[in-house]
DNA sequence: GCCGTTTTCGGCCCGACTGTTTTCAGTCG
């Protein structure tokens, strides 16, 4: 799929034209680079059927930058991307990366210091050569440290929502072969965890080389780093390794075990089972010479003397403690989601209409859905004002009667915005209409500790106000959280019995896994949202999920696991 | 460079905040 390859360029050439000062055109490129990156189909595939003017269709897409597309198509190269790239030899995604760097300051440090890359911006930024800059400053200059510094934390892993829909479709590949017995991912992924160095698949097959050969020449691969019997490792166009192994039937279980880890997982499982007189490894638990498991997982952690656990509760968190005693948490699963409450309509920023949002609910199973639509201080997004907010219950009321018949039913909410003094930007009088209230964070997000906390905490005690959006605020590898109490908003929380959103954005996740478990622990309920701004990302529930299952939240604690009755019962008014 | 129930040109990308300035440019959501 060279859609991610197009918009990446398209995305660059935006930088590109930004550093030159020219106006509106990287807004076009920007939108265009968007759309290809979201477009389902594959932009090669809409050529070869209809050519040059099929490609115009796709939103953003003109005539000019069709013509780009069918140039890339034909050469595999965009000449005025070259132009560029000769003129302006820099590591734009690298830089722009960057908190607080934007084209303009990368041009003056280009231009001034020769900075290229994220290598000559830090041996900058350590020499104090960017402070004197005009238009720059000794902040200026800590803040590209700091920014540097947690790129660098970050360096090398993806994020599992980038990654998990391409290791799947090649788990479904490689399952496809005859050859092939049994197949499971492993590693990280297979535990979700929010962010994957490299993917792990583990297949038993009688005949390896067939199964190695097939997998060394998927398309996606790059580049084949080592072939053998029993593992094949490859590089992926997109920028990832994954290891192939070949394992024996009868350890199937126990390699699955070891190589899915995590390490601190294993070397607590292996413990305890030399405490009972076993040896563990990938091809089994022996006793002695003699195999006494070894087949599936849950054998080997039966014999283990304990509950199967999930292998998101493998992190060495008290899971193993908790199977000797049956106390691991009851597993919450997709299918127990009965609605998501944060998606946003074409009324602001968003793709769909509320009809096409509450059908697609439906195929899905869900006994409700809930519209919350950004609101009047977040222009962008083209956010809501009180009469507009109202305007769109009188649809949704007209909806609900058409959805009656499906006994189903479309919530009205809003996702207000919390000010820095804690009140938000719609008036009480229309909040109290809603059915319910979401309020969260998208402004001044670099507040001290204290006043962030006391802001959300205003917020929380707003009897109007039912649910925080992703309380936290990190982008995975790209931003961190906001300095926040969280120990009080908890409380707080609690006192007031206000929601905290599980935000299932892959560049979200927020809360995060460590969060949720002391939310549950506190008795806060949260809700598994999906925050979609069009239809397709409302199957991203999926995250959402597994990091509430990472958190051991159980399905008592998430209240959209409620029917609609119950879940309004959550709410607070 | 794209787009159109404002339709082939003239808008689009607004407003707050930060860090730098001393009236504002750059960045972010």
């Amino acid at each position: 799929m060279k859609n991610k390859e197009l918009a990446k360029i398209f995305y660059e050439i935006s930088d590109f034209l930004e550093i030159d000062g020219i106006s509106f055109k990287p807004y076009a490129y920007k939108k265009a680079a968007f759309s290809l990156e979201n477009l389902e189909e594959d932009v090669f595939d809409i050529y070869e059927k209809g050519g040059n003017d099929a490609l115009q269709d796709i939103s953003g897409v003109g005539e000019n930058i069709a013509n780009h597309i069918e140039e890339y198509i034909k050469t595999g190269k965009i000449k005025i991307y070259e132009k560029y790239k000769k003129k302006l030899p820099l590591k734009i995604d690298e830089l722009t990366r960057v908190e607080g760097l934007g084209p303009k300051k990368i041009k003056v440090l280009y231009q001034k210091l020769g900075v290229k890359n994220l290598k000559d911006l830090e041996k900058s930024a350590k020499s104090h050569k960017i402070s004197p800059l005009f238009g720059f400053g000794d902040k200026t200059e800590n803040n590209i440290l700091q920014g540097i510094e947690f790129q660098k934390q970050n360096k090398g892993r993806l994020l599992l929502g980038q990654i998990l829909p391409i290791a799947e479709s090649i788990l479904e590949e490689l399952k496809s072969l005859k050859e092939v017995d049994k197949i499971s991912l492993a590693g990280s992924l297979r535990r979700r965890k929010e962010t994957i160095g490299d993917v792990d698949i583990l297949v038993v097959s009688k005949k390896p080389e067939q199964v190695m050969d097939f997998f060394a020449s998927l398309e996606l691969v790059k580049k084949v780093l080592a072939k053998g019997k029993t593992k094949t490792s490859i590089h992926t166009k997109e920028g990832f390794d994954i290891d192939l192994r070949v394992v024996p039937e009868e350890s199937y279980g126990s390699a699955l075990q070891y190589f899915t880890g995590s390490k601190d997982h294993n070397i607590i499982t292996r413990k305890i089972a030399i405490e009972k007189g076993f040896k563990l490894s990938e091809y089994g638990l022996f006793k002695g010479n003699k195999i006494i498991a070894g087949k599936t997982e849950e054998e080997v952690y039966k014999a283990l003397g304990m509950e199967y656990i999930e292998p998101e509760l493998r992190e060495n968190q008290g899971e193993t403690e908790a199977g000797m005693n049956n106390k691991l948490p009851k597993s919450l699963e997709l299918k127990d989601i009965k609605g998501d409450l944060h998606c946003h309509s074409n009324w602001n920023g968003g793709e769909n209409s509320i009809e096409e949002i509450a059908n697609v609910a439906i195929k899905k199973g869900y006994e409700y859905i809930g519209i919350s639509d950004h609101t009047k201080f977040l222009r962008i997004e083209n956010g809501l004002n009180e009469n507009q907010l109202l305007e769109q219950d009188e649809e949704i009321k007209k909806l609900n009667k058409k959805f009656e018949k499906n006994n189903f039913k479309i919530l009205h909410g809003c996702e207000t915005n919390i000010m820095n003094d804690g009140s938000v930007d719609i008036k009480d009088e229309v909040l109290e209409k809603l059915d319910y209230v979401i309020a969260g964070i998208h402004s001044n997000l670099k507040m001290g500790k204290k006043e962030m906390t006391e802001r959300l905490i205003t917020a929380m005690k707003n009897p109007n106000i039912d649910i925080i959006s992703h309380p936290t605020g990190r982008l995975i590898n790209r931003r961190e959280e906001y300095q926040l109490d969280f120990d009080r908003i908890l409380k707080v929380a609690k006192e007031t019995g206000t929601i905290l959103e599980i935000n299932s954005s892959p560049d979200r996740l927020d809360l995060k896994d460590l969060y949720i478990r002391q939310a549950k622990e506190f008795g806060v309920k949260m809700i598994i949202n999906t925050d979609a701004h069009k239809i397709n990302q409302l199957s991203q529930m999926n995250y959402g999920v597994s990091q509430a299952r990472r958190g051991w939240a159980e399905k008592e604690d998430i209240i959209n696991t409620k029917p609609v009755k119950e879940l309004l019962n959550y709410l607070k008014h």
